[in-house]
DNA sequence: AGTAGCACTCTCTCTTGTTGAGTGCTAATA
DNA sequence: TATTAGCACTCAACAAGAGAGAGTGCTACT
């Protein structure tokens, strides 16, 4: 693509993401200064148009950017924004309290984001712990429930009241809990998994009734999680934009924002790059319309831990969010990584 | 009021509550059968807009319920509905699980309560915990941090992690602890403040440095609490309503229901009745109109610990929510102290 | 007191006309 | 050959006007 269809591309881009409404050939030509006239852009346009990067909503309407055109911009036109001092105070300032409690403090920084961006904010949490095991720790709360409190060598923290099936005195509880540590402190946590530790239980021998005790202990600690893995924050920012006037519309998407697997998808899409964009048609749900999708993925021992995504409209800022979420990512994987080295 | 005025005005909000559209004199003699014509409907019509019950949008349009008419229908025409049996089932399972971690519970009992209505619904938290102090625990986590987990006797579990100002060691940690629970088991959970133990722990002449550490920790704990209060849920439910197709207005409510403060203030209207009912004016905030408010306090103790709120249009279908919220009020009351004998 | 009849009011919808933004094409120009 | 000016054409958006229909209030009759 030769540089002035370049330019005219990212003019009628820019122009329509500012403004939300088709751009005609004066309004480029005027606005967007490339010294030719209206009639010169309309051939441009009318070039463009037939090579699928923008579309005539009506014959007497300026013209908007298809997906395929938001790609292009996406991929070669953008000009890459850096976050302002003050965004990039904000973050740091979310990301300076503690992160032990991870999910909790999630949710708020999920908050955090949404009001940065001024779009709604969904993050992924980590599907497993990561990093190793550093303290497992039993809390007798009633006869047939304890606290079991595992920390990782990550610094995060995370707890679980299990139902025991048996009755257990405190001694019992001491001796589970000696059993367990030796088992598995130091270990991976992504290995911990039920059928893992029970195997190694049998292999050391451990005194049949503890060993019996323990199993079940763990097919429940490890039973896959119930709580929600996903946290939303901001929906309400969508109602901003003129693309969601349509009631129908924003039923679709605030229902899709209610249902925590198909938003889970959706962040899925993120794969594991550091940051993806997907526009329209790309999206990972067929339910929502018109929007178009930051993914940044945040790391913990350089693995994927989890991801974080906003939502906007086809028509949103590319430039500042994905600015945004870059530093933010990198940000919150800094915390996590000098969390897990006072740890060590 | 005579009865025939009031079955009439009955007549007038069933039917807008059903179909949310103004009532005209026929469409009242016709459907519900008071045996008289649409003449003398209209008569009656004419009066009660005079006092006040009913409204007119325009002048040949029917008639709408004015909020003193909904006050009229709630407090004396309504009749009490019961849930059904399938309604009854899904609350009785909702709460059959684990109530030990409030909050968490609390987050998902939200949905099941906005669901079975089809408005949001909105519970506020404890502000504190209820109950006898059963059990003090602190699990260190860190040079400088300390997970405190303390049981009451509702069966409901807190737990929060303190950064000491100081450190500590593990022996320094298991002292700190026997202090706390010498001092504080079997107390109140509401007297527990940090002035009170202060005063306590100087009467009870600790060993110096135990005392200030204790002191910080305290201090720390019962810091009010950051956490959010109130849980929402369901907010999508308000766009199947015809009133809310005004964008304006469902960004006012969306604001709203974001606004953590404004919700509490909502649920506060509830005081310390079993059940109210809000209408239109009578909400709290002016920022949302045309909507009321069925609110359900629930009990730890026989005392009032929070309240569960669903938000709908002032035209929502008060007999099936109030009856809803009866029964659901009920329920979590009787679970919390089957939970609390349990403990005993 | 209740009812039938009727004129009146007002929204809603459909139609029509007008305006203006924007296009595509053609012919002139650099 | 690329660019531009000019012009006819298209179409959405808006406004004004005409019915239609629902519903009322009033009056006179039962």
């Amino acid at each position: 693509m030769d540089e002035r269809k370049k330019r005219v591309l990212n003019a009628i881009i820019e122009d329509y993401i500012a403004n939300a409404e088709p751009v005609g050939s004066r309004a480029v030509a005027k606005k967007y200064g490339l010294g030719v006239s209206p009639a010169t852009i309309r051939n441009e346009m009318s070039d463009l148009e037939e090579e699928g990067y923008i579309e005539q909503p009506h014959t007497s309407a300026g013209r908007v950017p298809s997906d395929k055109g938001y790609r292009f911009y996406v991929d070669n036109l953008m000009e890459k924004a850096r976050p302002t001092k003050e965004e990039e105070k904000a973050i740091k300032d979310a990301l300076a309290g503690s992160v032990m409690e991870f999910d909790e403090f999630l949710r708020g920084f999920c908050n955090v984001i949404s009001r940065l961006t001024s779009y709604p904010a969904m993050i992924a949490l980590p599907e497993q712990a990561r990093g190793k095991l550093v303290k497992l720790q039993l809390v007798p709360i009633h006869e047939r429930q304890v606290l079991v409190i595992m920390l990782a060598s990550t610094g995060i923290l995370r707890h679980k009241i299990v139902d025991l099936p048996f009755d257990i005195d405190e001694g019992e509880m001491t001796r589970l809990e000696e059993e367990l540590n030796r088992l598995a402190l130091g270990m991976d946590m992504q290995k911990l998994s039920y059928t893992f530790l029970q195997q190694q239980l049998h292999e050391l021998g451990v005194r049949e009734k503890i060993l019996e005790q323990t199993v079940q202990l763990l097919r429940k600690l490890f039973h896959p999680q119930d709580g929600r893995r996903v946290v939303i924050n901001g929906a309400t920012n969508m109602l901003a934009h003129p693309e969601f006037r349509d009631i129908e519309k924003l039923k679709n998407l605030f229902e899709l924002l209610e249902t925590e697997g198909k938003v889970q998808k959706l962040l899925d899409a993120g794969g594991e790059e550091n940051l993806t964009v997907a526009i329209g048609e790309e999206l990972a749900d067929s339910q929502i319309r018109d929007c178009s999708m930051v993914i940044a993925n945040y790391f913990i021992n350089g693995q994927r831990a989890g991801s974080i995504g906003v939502l906007g409209p086809t028509r949103m800022s590319y430039s500042h969010t994905v600015s945004l979420m870059e530093f933010i990512a990198k940000e919150l994987t800094a915390v996590l990584d000098k969390n897990k080295k006072e740890i060590d």
